[in-house]
DNA sequence: GTCTTGACTTCGG
DNA sequence: GCCGAAGCCAAGA
């Protein structure tokens, strides 16, 4: 870590996905929390651009504050999210995420 | 250089 | 409880 201008903000949420582990979810807000970014669009951009710097990036278990899969279009139609979430072991209704409350992954309280 | 859009969140009506 | 608007930061045109 602590590159030199590699230290971009989308480096730390790359990271801090990646440490989600698997059959939990979260939620931009709580990224954006941690990571103090201000915005939590500005996580949305770091996953937009994760396409081309990180296609192993478990996106797919990062969803907007109403557990719903909001970036599910911006997924292969062939990997989409409610595939790999219920790979996982995450139970998927109606491009939304079940018992989203109890999978809730917080940064803050795991890591922290 | 400014303006618009974007995988969001929160407040107000 | 649901819909509309504002706020926020960054990147592309």
């Amino acid at each position: 870590m602590c590159k030199d201008k590699d230290t971009h903000y989308y480096e730390q949420v790359y990271d801090l996905v990646r440490l989600i582990p698997s059959g939990r979810v979260t939620t931009y807000g709580h990224i954006a929390d941690y990571l103090s970014l201000g915005s939590a669009r500005m996580v949305g951009w770091a996953l937009n651009q994760s396409h081309s710097t990180m296609p192993d990036l478990p996106a797919h278990r990062v969803v907007n504050r109403k557990g719903e899969l909001s970036g599910r279009h911006h997924f292969d139609p062939d990997y989409s999210m409610e595939s790999r979430l219920h790979n996982d072991g995450v139970e998927v209704e109606n491009n939304k995420i079940v018992r989203f409350e109890e999978l809730l992954w917080i940064p803050m309280e795991q890591i922290f």
